[in-house]
DNA sequence: CTCGAAATGGATCGTGCATTCCACTCTAAC
DNA sequence: GTTAGAGTGGAATGCACGATCCATTTCGAG
């Protein structure tokens, strides 16, 4: 789940936090501009730290980018945790946070995890593995949610929580997506509310 | 709609041969192996043209990408053509289709358009509108069925087809990305099959 | 035929950027 | 307080790759 650096060396204190900030810094300026446009020297002034540290920290610039998807991991699922995905109250409550968190970003970025995906699945095998890896915890967080609901039996039972849990995360990556090639968060919008309407309407409710 | 070359040149016929030639191949390699990782010299290679051709035909490598775009959105939503998205069955269609095209790929690639939007768009700005253009192109087609659909009275009055269009081209992008992530049709099976199922709900019929 | 422009070949250049190297300093265990 | 190894600084290297240049051939209108 992390990356570790070269052959496994011990780290202080110390090391922890600057390799932290090397990790932060690199998540940030690959947000913003994507893996290709952003040097090491890009992040070595972010860091602000010297070349050598980010090799010692770091194999190399992909060892760095793995970082950065496991980091980007731990921070969406973890956010994602203060919701609750087994009501409906709780996954409009979710909706509307999602698309709020777009607006105040004026839609660039797209998600910070299915954009590394969409830049590093063709060229970097390992890097996709730990993108998948990321979106399986993501995943199982929401069917987690839609479990506990079909449990109270608020989901119809012929209905798969893993399935639903795996097309609501699709609506989620391509509303994120469109949004963010079009600079308008229309999309998101559209995306998520036809598939809280399918869980509605799967929920008994009909209208 | 098309990107002109260095100051809108005239071209002889063969000249457009050899400009589509460097496109096509361009567009290929990208495909496979993405934006920042296909190379002057790879393109150069694959369309055996010299390098001053490809600067004969293209300003430099950002405008030979703007073309790729156009010619992938070209491409795909001349492809959808075929479809007909204006009835249950003909949405299904579409969906095996893709579906099974994806499975020919090994899962790999991705969205031809949707992937070139999130590789380009905090990079390269113009690009971004270029593939915001062909995602509205394919969402007008997607519109259409479904306008018709409502037409005939197979899809609830209060039902907006723009909408719904967006939200149906989002579910197949981020099924796209997952699947090209996760390597395993599922993701995309799952997304549509959401959005089918909300589509035949929203069309009278109730399971 | 012929002349200007388009098309082509390929060598060459310049540099952005990942990576390496070595010298020096700090940390912490014993 | 000594020492081994972690941590840091920054200069130096090397090359991949985008881009330029110029010479040569082909095309097509008049």
């Amino acid at each position: 789940m992390n990356a570790t650096g070269p052959s496994a060396r011990p780290l202080t204190r110390k090391g922890q936090e600057t390799r932290q900030r090397i990790v932060d810094a690199a998540a940030g300026l690959i947000f913003r501009q994507g893996v290709a446009n952003t040097t090491i020297e890009d992040v070595r002034a972010a860091a602000d730290v010297s070349s050598s540290q980010l090799y010692h920290y770091f194999e190399d610039k992909t060892a760095l980018v793995w970082a950065v998807v496991d980091h980007q991991a731990d921070t969406m699922v973890g956010g994602q945790e203060m919701f609750d995905f087994s009501t409906l109250d709780g996954l409009r409550a979710w909706r509307d946070f999602v698309i709020a968190a777009q607006r105040e970003h004026h839609c660039s970025g797209g998600c910070p995890i299915g954009s590394l995906g969409g830049q590093l699945a063709e060229t970097d095998p390992d890097a996709r593995a730990h993108v998948a890896e990321g979106f399986k915890r993501w995943e199982a967080t929401i069917q987690g949610g839609l479990r506990e609901m079909q449990a109270r039996g608020e989901l119809t039972p012929d209905t798969d929580p893993a399935t639903l849990a795996l097309a609501l995360l699709a609506a989620l990556q391509g509303g994120l997506l469109l949004t963010q090639v079009k600079r308008d968060t229309k999309p998101l919008e559209a995306a998520l509310d036809a598939m809280l309407e399918l869980i509605a309407r799967l929920s008994g409710g009909n209208s």
